[in-house]
DNA sequence: TTGTAGGCGTTATCAA
DNA sequence: TTGATAACGCCTACAA
């Protein structure tokens, strides 16, 4: 068995209040003692147990976070890099980090979030991926979990949230392909539930009507965030009478199966076909070719989310509780031509 | 505050040993008591605190995995399906997942596993990409922490792991490059320490010998298992007074470091250079051209990974806890040449 | 400045 | 078949 507090205390002859005040920075103990107790700790090795002190003190200091996956794996990088800064920040402030992975409005989710918040497993939740009606929201106020979102739902909410602003970036990106020359721009989507999605095909949108370009709703797709359905959405949208010159996708990976469908047709991407992506993450510099995109700060937002989240938890002041960042766009070779 | 299970006690007018018992299953419970219990308990939401149980059964069912990650990503698919399997294995077992990244060998690195092994705050802990000499197997071993390993180090050892015969298949994937005519075949490593780069290393030069082409230095560099470390890598390569006909990277990451390198160069992949990757995640079928690969099947050696180490955990018979398997060629274009 | 004692919510031992 | 009671290891109000 570990050596507990009590081993501690008796070794010293001190009280175990003592010692846990003297571990826990009280002013209220004897300098000299403070010194005796924390070194004669540390030489015997002892660290708190998780479990007393979570139950004392009904915290466990620890925070969950469900990867929105899709089947048995999860492809998007920006999740590996979300996850880190989601770690690194939790563990800068004592936390530890729960993981697991669900297909949104699944059976599997709900379970797993009612695991997590029944038996009081995680003290809050980052939320991502948000729906427009997204059932977490009203479940975890219900419980009273603290969570933050990183986007948000359809309604106006008072809920701390950061969000990146990707109708202006798709706006932005829409113009950028207008300046070289392009009438024809396709947009392949997400599932429409995505609050995502309202707010990048709005973006797409309102960068059309902004270069007076009426909308073609045959140059309209819907993809899934993944690869594969951006390849199929493009062989779709290569068989039209008239092909876009340009391609969107809602993120990289979905510009990615469009490279890889425009490849297999040979046509040219940069100079036959110019295609762009959302989120900046690394796989983007390293397609062929280098992928025109709308970066954003995936790391250092999921550090911040984990703060405000951690904020929350202690009943601590969050101010700014909504943030919205702005996409840096990121002009390479796929949208040379 | 949430219900506990002395409010389900009262409400029955039973005491909470018996509410404990029968919600455990145990058969010393009357049917009908069992039931009353158990729809009561359902109606007010019971659940039983994981403090309290963790502290008294001095277990918190959960297990830890720390990501080998260098900066702030960890951009290997590897370890996205990886983390899929671990997770759905783990909650299938009533167990979480705890989830942290950290730079092997680096100080965090120690004071992450100190951290969840000191507190007990893990159960038993999934090892990775171990290295040669790993100080985590002494210090895990040491302090009683159960742990199994995806692969191992350089001794004999009697802990469990799964292993993927990797000398085996890079062996394999030089035949093949042989067969297809290749005779300045390139082998872009990891770092040394790495046990996968001894295995890997080893069956690439196996695969030489046997078919009778010796060994050319200039041919073997190193890389880092990243992009990054392929590009750079394939770069010096091409540099060589006689370059190479064809090129290995020790994961699938590495050979689309080399793709990237070889398209900037004007080289065609799959007619002027071959190349060759290790995994078989997704990217390797959409890079550009698709990338011949070694596929192991990563989401379920993970899942196996866990129920081992669950056994483990719960001192059950473990057999057989030492598995080897032997991954799978995957031609695809990039060696088409 | 230090010690006593109660309780966080369970599970488990023992007696009834 | 059920109940009283004692831990599990820690934190903290209160007493000394």
């Amino acid at each position: 068995m570990a050596v507990t507090i009590r081993d501690v205390a008796k070794k010293l002859n001190l009280s175990i209040t003592t010692v846990s005040r003297a571990l826990d920075d009280y002013d209220d103990v004897a300098h000299t003692t403070r010194e005796r107790v924390r070194s004669t700790a540390r030489k015997m090795g002892y660290v708190p147990s998780r479990a007393a002190r979570n139950l004392r003190r009904q915290r466990a200091d620890i925070i969950g976070y469900v990867i929105p996956a899709s089947g048995t794996r999860f492809t998007d990088p920006f999740f590996s890099e979300f996850i880190a800064g989601l770690g690194d920040q939790a563990v800068s402030h004592n936390f530890d980090l729960l993981i697991s992975t669900a297909t949104p409005d699944t059976e599997k989710e709900k379970q797993l979030y009612a695991r997590w918040v029944s038996s009081r497993l995680v003290d809050g939740i980052i939320l991502s991926r948000l729906r427009l009606e997204d059932w977490r929201v009203e479940y975890l106020q219900r419980n009273h979990v603290p969570f933050v979102m990183h986007g948000r739902t359809q309604s106006k909410t008072k809920f701390p949230f950061i969000e990146i602003d990707s109708r202006a970036g798709f706006a932005l990106l829409v113009k950028h392909l207008v300046e070289r020359g392009h009438r024809r721009i396709a947009y392949i989507g997400a599932p429409e539930k995505f609050t995502l999605q309202r707010d990048r095909y709005a973006g797409y949108q309102n960068g059309l009507s902004a270069a007076n370009i009426p909308l073609d709703k045959t140059l309209v797709c819907q993809g899934d965030l993944t690869r594969a359905g951006g390849y199929h959405a493009a062989q779709s949208l290569f068989q039209l009478r008239k092909p876009p010159t340009a391609i969107i996708g809602a993120n990289d990976l979905t510009a990615e199966g469009v490279l890889r469908a425009a490849r297999e047709r040979g046509i040219v991407v940069g100079r036959d076909l110019a295609v762009a992506g959302y989120d900046g993450t690394e796989v983007s510099e390293h397609t062929q070719p280098p992928l025109t995109t709308l970066r954003q700060p995936v790391y250092e937002t999921a550090r911040k989310l984990v703060t405000m989240l951690i904020a929350l938890i202690q009943n601590e002041p969050l101010e700014p509780s909504q943030i919205i960042l702005q996409p840096e766009l990121i002009i390479r070779e796929s949208t040379a031509g």
